[in-house]
DNA sequence: TGAATATATGAGCACCTATTCATATATTTT
DNA sequence: AAAATATATGAATAGGTGCTCATATATTCA
């Protein structure tokens, strides 16, 4: 299976794909939201229950759920049920990459407030 | 300048402020759409006339404009003009680095289907 | 000067998305 | 068994977004 993947990671020589290109616009859809980068920030220092990050953040469980699920679909975190409990976690570390890059671009930014 | 930059670049001690936050979210809102995302791997290997985005990529001159100004105002791209003429590059390398950490992350998803 | 060319912009609309609300499912406790 | 707790999910909806169309601005050329 997936028999044609070019070693081609740099994405210097030739444009990407077009479903490259769509796979990469849903990981940084998956990004663009307030909520699901606090979500994501609270992963960041280890696993959470999803009440837990309901709590932390001002956010109703549903509504966690429902980013959570997004998040998941995508393989941005992974999750652990323990009894009726569910632990959520960044999946790997390209996510953890991304998100700090980010953060140091908008630091960088010679925007004016912080 | 900048006297209250602290060097918290690495998001590991405490969740980011609100506004860093929505400024994150604002940058990857910026990358989360299948042109922009065309134009950037267009501008990946050097800058590139507005005109000659359209042409390349499918997508008519008022568009790519409207994208621009967008890429513009978050600082992923930045423009030279000569003439009557705009040339577009990418602004600096944490955009690279996004770009390419982000095209890793897709490709090395095992993920079947979406 | 006026015509041609290159880019930018505002308005309007069709589509998408994040939340809430109500409810379902799953697990533990009594 | 029923009740309590933790999470997931579907539907409905308000707000946001990207496109097109028409037009404006800027620059070069004849």
């Amino acid at each position: 299976m997936q028999a044609i993947i070019k070693p081609d990671t740099d994405m210097e020589d030739e444009m990407p794909s077009e479903a490259a290109i769509h796979a990469m616009a849903e990981s940084f859809k998956a990004l663009a939201d307030p909520t699901r980068l606090k979500i994501l920030a609270l992963l960041f220092d280890g696993e959470r229950g999803v009440g837990e990050i309901a709590d932390h953040l001002a956010v109703s469980q549903s509504a966690v759920s429902h980013q959570l699920r997004l998040l998941r679909g995508l393989d941005i975190v992974r999750y652990r049920k323990v009894g009726r409990e569910v632990y959520y976690d960044l999946a790997d570390d390209h996510v953890r990459d991304i998100l700090v890059r980010t953060f140091e671009h908008i630091l960088h930014e010679g925007g004016a407030d912080n």
